[in-house]
DNA sequence: TGAATCCGCGAAAACGATTAAGTGAAATTA
DNA sequence: TAATTTCACTTAATCGTTTTCGCGGATTCA
C-alpha cells in the first residue's frame, strides 16, 4: 500500500538514494549499466515519483493554474471556454504539465488568486473569461508568476486573442458581398474584445462606403438570449430597418431569432442574421446558422504552448500577442438581397 | 520574492517553528495571546502555507482529481459535463479542496490514471464521462483511493446518478397524457445509463398498456446530430409511423429536427419530439424544446460532498448510490393528439 | 613514473512543514 | 509540604527528493 520510494530502490540495488535520483532523471554521471539496472528495478517495484517532495525541493510543480470565471454564470458552461480549456489541458499534458483550478477563498482560507497560485506552487497561470478589472486579477498580472491571458491584453503579459479585427472585416465583407448595405450590430458588454470588434466593424463598413447610423449599434449581454431579443426588437422598430443583423455570439443570435419568429419574420427571407462563435450546434439547427467560427481549440493550445515556453525559457521571454484567426461558417441565415 | 516560511515567523516572534505551526493550525496547546500574536505577524508578513511541504509531511494534499473523458470528443465541451464539473469545483472549493485533472501519460511519462492520482497525491478522485471498461479506470476503481463515479455504478464505490428510471417514467407519462400511443425511442451507445433508460422506457410503456414494437427502438450515438438524423429517417420510413419520438440528448434531438425539416414535417403539428438534458439553449430556440432537464449542478455538488465525506470520515464509508432527479422542461415540441 | 584528468558514485544538507515526546514551571491536589 | 497534574512551549525526527561537493580509482598525458 505505502509507496515505494527512491530509498527502497537504492537498498534493493545496493546504491545510494542520490544515485537512484540521478539515474531516474537521466543525469550523465551515472554508469549506463547501473542506470539501466536502477531504471528497470524501479519499474518492477512500481515506483512513482512523489510530486510533493519534488515540488518542495525544486520549487517547480509541473502544474499550471487556470483562472476561469468565478461568477455563478460559470464561464465553464459556455462552449467557447470549455473548448479553450480542453485544448489547453491537452497541450499542457502533452508537454508534461498538470492543471489545477485557481480560485479565491479555498475553504475557510481567504486568499486571492495570486496567493492561491503561490500556495499551490503553480509554475504558471492562464487567465480567461474573467473580470479583468478585479484587483485580485491585477495582483496576479503584476506578480512574478508567468501568466498568459486569453482575449485580453496587458502590456507586460503574453496574450492569446482571436483575431476579432479580421473577423469583423470578414463578416462585413461577406454580407456586403451579398448586397447588404443596412447592417446592424449588436455587441456585448464593454470589454476590450467588444471594443475591438465594434471599432473594426465601423472601420470595415467605412471602407466599404457604408454608413452606419448610431441606432444600428445596440448593446446586449453576452450569451443572453433575452437581452439580444430586446435589442433585436429595438432594431425592428426603427423606421429604416436593417436588412442584416450581426450578433455578438451564437446564444444571442438564437435569442434574436426567437424574437424574429415572434414577429413572424422569416430568416433569411425577411431578414438576414449572423452569429459569432460557431458553436457545435450551429450546423445541426435549421436553418443552419451563418456564424464566425472562433478557433477556440487553437487558442487553448497556443496559450499552453506560450505559457510553458515562458516557464522553461524565462530569459527569452518577451510579452507577445498571438492572434488566432477563425473562419466564416456559412449557413442559411444570410441571403442575397 | 522568496516566500516567507514558518521559520521566519518563528524568528520574528521569538518562538520555535513548532509553535508557529500549532498556532496557525489552531492546536490547543498554545497560549491564546501567543497564538494571536503569531497569527497577526503571519498576516503582516504575508505568510502562505506551502502546499507541497504540507502534502509531503501529512500525506494529504487537499486536492481532488477529476477524470473527464480523455477522448478527442472532449466530454468537457458538452454542457452537461462542464456544468457538472463546475458545480463539483464550486462545492469542493467551499470545502477546502482544489481540483486537478487526471490523465494518462503526462509528458513523456507513461502512467495510468491510478498512478497519476498517486503521483499528485490526490485525496480522492471523481470519474465522469469516460469509458468505464478501460482497464486503467478499473485499476483506479479497485484501488484504495476514495472515488466517486458519476452516472455509473460499481459495487464498491459511491455513485451519483441522475434518476434515469424516474425520468423515463415522467417522460412517458407526459407524452401519454397528451394522447401519444405510438412512441419511438432513440437511445445512445450501450452503457449502463442507456440500458437503464431503455428498460425504464419499456416498463413505463407497459404500465400504460402501450405496445412498443421493436422497430420503434433505434440506436444512435450520443451528441451526434447526424447519427440521430439517420435513426429518425428510419423511423419515418416505417409503415406505422410513430407520433412521438424521444431522443437521448438535446444534440441528437436537434439532429432529428433537421431531418424532419428536410422531410418537410412540421414540429409539433406533424410529429411530436422530445429531448433530454435541458441544455441552456433549449428555451432560446423556436420552437422551444420539450426536454428533460438533468440536475447537472446538483450532481456535481453531491459528488464533491460525498467524495470529501468519504475522505474525511473513512471509517463511516459505505458505498452509496445517490439518485438526483431532474424535471420536465415543457416547450413546444410535443402536441396533444 | 609522476601529475593531471575523468568517471562513477556517495555523504549530507537542504526544501517547509508536522508531530511525538519531552521539559520546566506553575497550579492543583492530597 | 510533597506529589501530581496542567500548561505552554521546544527538540528533533521525519516526509521523499534533489543537488553540491568530494572522493577514490582508473585513465590519460607529459
Amino acid at each position: 500500500m505505502s509507496m515505494v520510494t527512491m530509498k527502497d530502490i537504492a537498498v534493493k540495488c545496493g546504491v545510494s538514494p542520490a544515485t537512484v535520483s540521478k539515474a531516474l532523471n537521466g543525469h550523465s554521471d551515472i554508469g549506463t549499466d547501473t542506470a539501466e539496472h536502477i531504471r528497470s528495478t524501479a519499474r518492477e517495484m512500481g515506483y512513482l515519483p512523489n510530486a510533493a517532495a519534488r515540488a518542495l525541493k525544486t520549487n517547480r510543480s509541473l502544474n499550471l493554474g487556470v483562472l476561469f470565471a468565478d461568477k455563478t454564470s460559470s464561464g465553464l458552461a459556455h462552449e467557447y471556454f470549455s473548448t479553450v480549456l480542453n485544448s489547453f489541458k491537452v497541450e499542457a499534458e502533452r508537454l508534461g504539465y498538470d492543471i489545477t483550478f485557481i480560485s479565491k477563498d479555498i475553504g475557510n482560507f481567504k486568499m486571492d488568486y495570486y496567493e492561491h497560485a503561490r500556495y499551490r506552487n503553480c509554475d504558471g497561470v492562464v487567465i480567461a473569461s474573467i473580470d479583468y478589472s478585479d484587483p485580485s486579477v491585477l495582483r496576479l498580472i503584476d506578480s512574478d508568476i508567468p501568466v498568459v491571458t486569453i482575449d485580453h491584453v496587458f502590456n507586460n503579459r503574453t496574450a492569446i486573442l482571436s483575431d476579432n479585427v479580421q473577423s469583423m472585416v470578414d463578416i462585413v465583407e461577406y454580407v456586403y458581398g451579398l448586397g447588404h448595405r443596412k447592417i446592424a450590430f449588436i455587441h456585448g458588454e464593454d470589454t476590450s474584445v467588444t471594443r475591438n470588434r465594434l471599432a473594426s466593424f465601423r472601420k470595415a463598413c467605412m471602407n466599404k462606403g457604408i454608413d452606419v447610423p448610431e441606432d444600428y449599434i445596440k448593446s446586449a449581454v453576452y450569451h443572453d438570449p433575452k437581452s439580444s431579443g430586446l435589442a433585436t426588437r429595438e432594431l425592428l422598430a426603427l423606421q429604416a430597418r436593417p436588412t442584416c443583423i450581426l450578433y455578438p455570439d451564437d446564444f444571442s443570435f438564437l435569442g434574436g431569432m426567437s424574437e424574429l419568429e415572434r414577429q413572424r419574420l422569416k430568416v433569411p427571407d425577411d431578414i438576414s442574421v449572423m452569429g459569432y462563435d460557431g458553436i457545435l450546434l450551429s450546423q445541426a439547427l435549421r436553418p443552419r446558422l451563418t456564424t464566425f467560427r472562433q478557433d477556440s481549440e487553437g487558442i487553448g493550445r497556443r496559450a499552453a504552448a506560450k505559457l510553458i515556453d515562458e516557464i522553461e525559457n524565462p530569459k527569452m521571454f518577451v510579452p507577445t500577442q498571438v492572434l488566432v484567426s477563425g473562419s466564416l461558417l456559412v449557413g442559411n441565415t444570410v441571403k442575397q438581397v
